[in-house]
This record gives structure tokens, sequence and C-alpha cells, in this order.
DNA sequence: CCGAATTGTCACAGGGTTGTCACGCAATTG
DNA sequence: CAATTGCGTGACAACCCTGTGACAATTCGG
């Protein structure tokens, strides 16, 4: 997403060889919609651009709630430039005064990734040693071999494992699994977690009961 | 909110000469009607007020959800009366002896209003030297080994750390962690320390016994 | 339409937790 | 120094909480 050609190509060239999966777009307008459809997961962002300049694109990309959150990083020819990047709150992560060497926009990259992958984004598989829970594909597995699971035992489990290490009291689970308002005082949710620890087997010993409290997720 | 007209004048002006939005008011009932209608972010009360005296409302204060977490600064005629004010689990966050300067008094305001918004979430873990307890996992530690604790020994723990350095009388541990309506007159709160006590350890130095008063978290 | 699986509710028992009391000691008061 | 007040302690019974087995209601698939 650059207004010279040869130095996309350069910086294309780059990111492939370092193994990432890169789009280009001509200009600001083809930019957005090709971030629009297929949300990448970081832009780079020249501010000299055709049609639609840096700065507006970026204030687009943070109001489009599909891209709201991708990381940008902005490249600017003047110095002078990087007062409005960082004063002007327009939500980019990083910029680059040109010129500038592919090893550095590599590095600058990295770190954001790192920063971003590492908090954000909701796993789509969580393991705890032995134990495998595979989100999309709705499976629980402990040492490779399947667990049969229904379904609110797994969304129970998933409940449990995503806050893992955190408490939670019957009411909080009763909210998020079963989706219920009010707080009926039965014994579904002890019930449940029978049933799940019978099927989890060894497994089981992940799920820990906090008397007066509720249940935990531990390691 | 104070009884003389002159000293109000002053005291106002200053503040907002320093930038800060200023409300007063006459007299204790009409303070607490402004106060709940519209929580500031800090009160300054006088002792002696016509209608109703400052320990009573900052009683009041307490006990209404809208403004039980607003910091109060009491002014006081008598250095006698601070005993009142810091005893009595008043509530009060510091206090100011008449005569005083509006310098004074603005130091006391930031410092209060520096302390609240630092620190304005409430922590999900609270660490005193080697002691440790985490709020989301309900666990407390030792030199990082679990400490085993009842759903109330680990509340009381955890009401007690959280004002930390300040006394907390049996009516109010019974309000905050037994959420009693009447303070009923028995050793319950005694006999939940000595377990707490006891299982905590060399940690437990950090309870502080005050006699005829209460109990207090002390580094 | 029927049978199997899933799911919510209930009663009950065991054991940990909790509130209360009596008692003794230490601190405070006069 | 004696009396009083307040706190720590040990013991204990009642209670609360959780796990469990059972069962009916519901859903689902054949």
């Amino acid at each position: 997403m650059d207004d010279e050609p040869e130095a996309v190509e350069l910086v294309e060239f780059n990111l492939k060889q370092a193994g990432y999966a890169v789009t280009t777009a001509a200009d600001g307008a083809e930019a957005l919609k090709k971030a629009h459809a297929q949300p990448p997961n970081l832009i780079v962002l020249d501010v000299m651009l055709p049609e639609m300049d840096g700065f507006e694109a970026c204030k687009v990309l943070r109001l489009d709630p599909a891209t709201a959150k991708v990381p940008i990083i902005m490249l600017t020819a003047k110095a002078a430039e990087i007062d409005r990047v960082l004063g002007l709150e327009l939500g980019a992560d990083d910029y680059l005064t040109k010129p500038f060497s592919p090893r550095e926009l590599l590095l600058r990259i990295k770190k954001i990734l790192a920063r971003g992958f590492l908090e954000e984004k909701p796993r789509e598989q969580i393991r705890f040693g032995d134990l495998m829970i595979d989100l999309p594909r709705h499976v629980a597995s402990w040492k490779g071999k399947a667990i049969e699971l229904t379904a609110t035992e797994f969304k129970l489990l998933v409940t449990l494992a995503q806050r893992a290490g955190r408490v939670q009291s019957r009411d909080s689970l009763l909210r998020d699994v079963w989706e219920y308002e009010s707080a009926i005082d039965t014994r579904t949710v002890d019930t449940h977690m029978r049933r799940l620890r019978e099927k989890l087997g060894p497994a089981a010993k992940h799920l820990d009961t906090i008397r007066g409290v509720g249940y935990r997720f531990v390691e």
C-alpha cells in the first residue's frame, strides 16, 4: 500500500521472504476495500497515497468494525509528519520515516504482531497438557483420544477453560453457559459438572471445586 | 460545606483558582442532598455544621451507595476531635485542624485525588511482601505457596487487605464480609480472625488488633 | 411414531464450615 | 493493686455446601 510501485514490490518481496502473506493496493480506496473484505493481521500504510491520503484511510479503517482493531504502521516521507501521526490520535500503532530499510520494517512488524497476538484473538484451540479443546470442530480430546461430550457439557468445559485460573460462580456459569437471566437455585450446574468429570476421566483433575464460591479450571 | 460563610468563600475561591469545580452547601442536610444528586470527586466536610454535624453527615455519605466511595476530608476545630474522626471508622480519608491554610488544604486534596484516580480500578491482585492475594483465582499464597482458606476467611482477608492501614471495626467487618444488617454482638469476627491467623502462619503479622476498635491490615 | 440420548430437578447423605459459648489471660482503668 | 474490660482460645453442635443417584421432561434421530 504505497504510491511508488517499485518500493511496494521491494517491501512485498521482503515480507513474503519472511513468511508473511502479503496483499497490496495501489491507492487508499482500494486498500480500504480489500481490508474490509478480508481484514489482514496488520496494515502498512503510506501517508502519501493517491485518491485518499494515509491519514484519511487510517481514520476510516478505525471506524470500520471489521478493521478497527487491526494494527497499522504508517510510512511517512517527512519527519514533520510524525507529529501528525502520533498527535492526531489516528490510532496508528507505529510509524517509519522514509527512507527505511526492509529489515527495519520487518522488526516493527514482528514487534507489533507479537504484542497483538499474545493478548487478543480468542484461541480456536485450547491446550492444557494432554487435554485439547478444539472450538471450531467442537471436539475435546485427551492424549489424542476424542472425548464424547454433549453440547452443554462442551460449552461448560469451554467456558471454564477460557477463563482458566479464574473462579466462576454458579450464577456466572448459568449466565454464560445456560444463558439464564435469574439465578435459580438448583443443582443443575453441579450435576453437569459431575457428568463432565465422569467423561473427562483423568482430565477431570483440571476441574477444581472452590467451596462456597464456584468452580475453577486449573492447569 | 462549612459553617462560617467567609471561610467557605475563601476555600471556594482558592479551589476554583486551582482549577477545581466547586459546589458549596450551608448545612449538612443540604450537603447530603447535593452530594447524592451529583456525586463529586471529593468532599470537604466541617465537623461543626448546623442541623447535622460532620460526623453524622459522614456516616450518611458512606451508607449512600452513590457517595460511599467519594473521598472525604474532615475539618476539625479541636485536635481532640481527630480521635473521633480516625477512630470511629467514619471513613474520612484525611483531616485538617483549624486554622489551616488554603495551600495546605489544596495539597491534601491533590494527594487524595492522585491516589484515588490512579487506583481507580479495584486491583485483581494484592501484594504485601511475600503475601499475595489473587481475587479472580480466589487464592492466597505466602512465598509462592498456596494457603488453603475457606470462602469466609478469604473474604475477610481481602476486606482487610483492600483497606490496608485502616482500622475496621467489628461492625464494619460484619457488614462487609458477612453482609449482616444488625450488629450482633458475638465473638464471630474474633473467631474467624483466629482461624485466618492460624492458616496464614508467618503472614499473620500483617493482621493487627486495635484494642477497643477493631482490626487492621498492616504492611 | 418410537426409542435413545440429553437435560433439568429433586431428595439425601457425608463432611467441611461456621457461629456460639465458656473460660482464661492480658491490657486498661481508677 | 484490684477491678474491669476486651481479646484469644478450645470445643462443639448446627448448618450449609457439594457430590451423587434417581427420575421425569424434553429433544433428537431413525
